[in-house]
RNA sequence: GCCCCCAUCGUCUAGCGGCCCAGGACACUGGCCUUUCACGCCGGCGACACGGGUUCGAAUCCCGUUGGGGGUACCA
């Protein structure tokens, strides 16, 4: 029943397509950006040396994990784009995928272990350590100390006599633990730091200091990069790998990378309630997948010296786990939005069109399904939008004005201000201008040589207040697409009813 | 308490002993362009936490201090 010496630990040596990553989650919750993160380097490192990503499930806390959030996992793998080889929706030759299907296998791995004399009963409670520490003159605060490593059958019927149900704890190896972190380079965790720990609840249950090295082990997980959060259970998990291998369930130990933590604008860690770590709104609010997934790896990679904005395939071309940055990340919504404003620019027009649409529909300002007629609009005012939004949920204000009624054109009390000395006359001109322009020469060119000639230099008035009481008009808005392309996908009809509108009510204002 | 990680402009970072009195991006800011708003272009502000070493030479290596963060559960 001793436990047997140290085993060497044979460290992987996997490269290229033999490399086998996993991505494996908690459904609790709404998938947030640090998770997320998580995934896409996971992925990226799978991608980038031709190696394989499983997609494992990590749902052995029946009181907080749901269907629901599980769900919402893959809809953000899928969105972001990120695909595995292995796992849950897709199966494989190491499943089930899910933790809470897999219970027979962790019971046989538990039983080899026991055999092994690796893990051992524990009737301890925490009171009762603390006690033994304060009864010894040391911290109370220190980790279970040990106490039950070597119980007496007798001993062990004692317990069970009062009616005591042990758990299972895994013996610590009494020696430094060192490992070669991909990201931070070679750590040692001193002899003694890490306490026995348990791997089997009282009622039998196994814990995740047990199910996901086992897991990893089984599906023969060569690297595993995570979250910094979990750098000190590495050395647990080394100290179990070692047992799995001399009970002959594994061979080798996967290479451990630790990401940095992603931290909130505060400077707080990024809890999952914070509105700027849930992945979905961002979705929301018109990121682009690539550019989401551009920003998210630049918590903790750089695609190089000088270029921040890069494609899924560039990141794959050139991630390298060791290239990650050790220090915590901080989200910056602004440097997130610039990011996705530049892969905006980059989008072919066609595909932007297609992207506004499910944000138009949202807003009602267009129909679902969307009509040939709004489509034909849409693709007309993509020019005039693409190089001026930076989130696609600004569409709906940029576009509405030109899917409304005229006489259902609101126009908004900030397009009444700063219109000039007297925008009746310079509407009144306008109108008069456009009624002259023919219909099969209403174009923005046009337009714009006949109202620049007539209101700027034959009137004198500047172009800011020459052309600011026609935006008002035909957009309802201060701010708007460019006003002579804007005329033009109206129409002529539509342009001078606007127009004539916004001059009576002016006029109207007037007089009272 | 004990263990572990981290430390360059406000933020993300480049830098892995001389190319750096520190480069890029976001933000901020001055200007140009301009029918609004953006885009684009030019310019500005702005950092090696501190103290010791090592070295001909340190942002880069070592030690300490300080400051952040995490772990120390029958959560994951």
């Amino acid at each position: 029943m001793t436990p047997t010496a140290p085993a060497p630990a044979p460290v992987t040596e996997a490269t290229g397509a033999d490399i086998r990553v996993r991505f494996c989650p908690s459904p609790t919750g709404t998938p947030h950006m640090g998770m997320v993160r998580t995934a896409l380097f996971n992925w990226a490192h799978a991608r980038h040396h031709g190696g394989k990503l499983i997609f494992r499930i990590e749902d052995t806390d029946a009181a907080r994990d749901s269907e629901e959030s599980y769900h919402q996992l893959l809809d953000a793998m899928r969105w972001l784009g990120i695909d595995w080889d292995e796992g849950v929706e897709v199966g494989g030759p190491h499943g089930p995928y899910r933790q809470s299907q897999r219970g027979d296998i962790y019971q046989d791995v538990i039983a080899k272990l026991r055999e092994g004399g690796h893990i051992y009963e524990s009737y301890s409670t925490a009171e009762e350590i603390a006690e033994r520490h304060r009864a010894a003159g040391r911290d109370p605060q220190l980790g279970y100390d040990g106490s039950d490593r070597d119980l007496t059958e007798e001993q062990k019927a004692a317990f069970r006599a009062e009616g005591r149900e042990p758990v299972w704890r895994l013996r610590m190896p009494d020696e430094d633990i060192t490992f070669e972190d991909m990201v931070r380079g070679e750590i040692t965790f001193k002899a003694g730091a890490t306490p026995d720990f348990v791997v089997v609840r009282a009622n039998g249950q196994p814990l995740y200091t047990l199910v996901n090295p086992v897991d990893d082990a089984l599906m023969g997980i060569t690297h595993v990069l995570r979250g910094e959060d979990l750098l000190s259970s590495t050395p647990r998990q080394i100290a179990l790998y070692r047992a799995l291998i001399s009970v002959g369930v594994t061979d080798v130990i996967p290479r451990f990378g630790h990401l940095p933590y992603v931290l909130g604008e505060g400077s707080k860690k990024l809890s999952k309630r914070d509105p700027e770590s849930n992945l979905f709104l961002y979705r929301e609010q018109g990121f682009l997948p690539e550019g989401m997934v551009n920003y998210l790896a630049l918590l903790g990679w750089g695609y190089s010296a000088d270029q921040d904005v890069f494609s899924r395939e560039e990141m794959v071309e050139r991630f390298d786990a060791s290239d990650v940055n050790p220090n915590p990340a901080r989200v910056d919504f602004k440097k997130a939005t610039a990011i996705n404003a530049d892969h905006m620019r980059l989008l072919d027009p066609a595909e932007f069109t297609e992207r506004m649409v499910p944000h138009l529909q949202e807003a009602g300002v267009v129909s679902d399904p969307v009509t040939s007629e709004q489509h034909a609009l849409l693709v007309a005012a993509t020019p005039l939008v693409q190089p001026r939004m930076n989130l696609l949920g600004e569409a709906p204000d940029m576009l509405r004005f030109l899917f409304v009624a005229d006489a259902d054109l609101v126009v908004e009390d900030d397009a009444l201000k700063k219109l000039g000395d007297d925008p009746v006359a310079v509407l009144d001109r306008a109108i008069t201008e456009v009624e002259t322009v023919p219909a099969d020469a209403f174009a923005a060119a046009t337009l714009e040589e006949v109202l620049r000639a007539a209101i700027v230099e034959d009137m004198g008035i500047k172009p800011r207040l020459a052309f600011g009481p026609l935006r008002s008009a035909i957009s309802g808005r201060r701010i708007s697409p460019p006003l002579f392309e804007s005329m033009e996908l109206l129409g002529r009809p539509s342009s001078l009813a606007r127009l004539r509108a916004l001059r009576d009510r002016l006029a109207a204002a007037a007089e009272a």
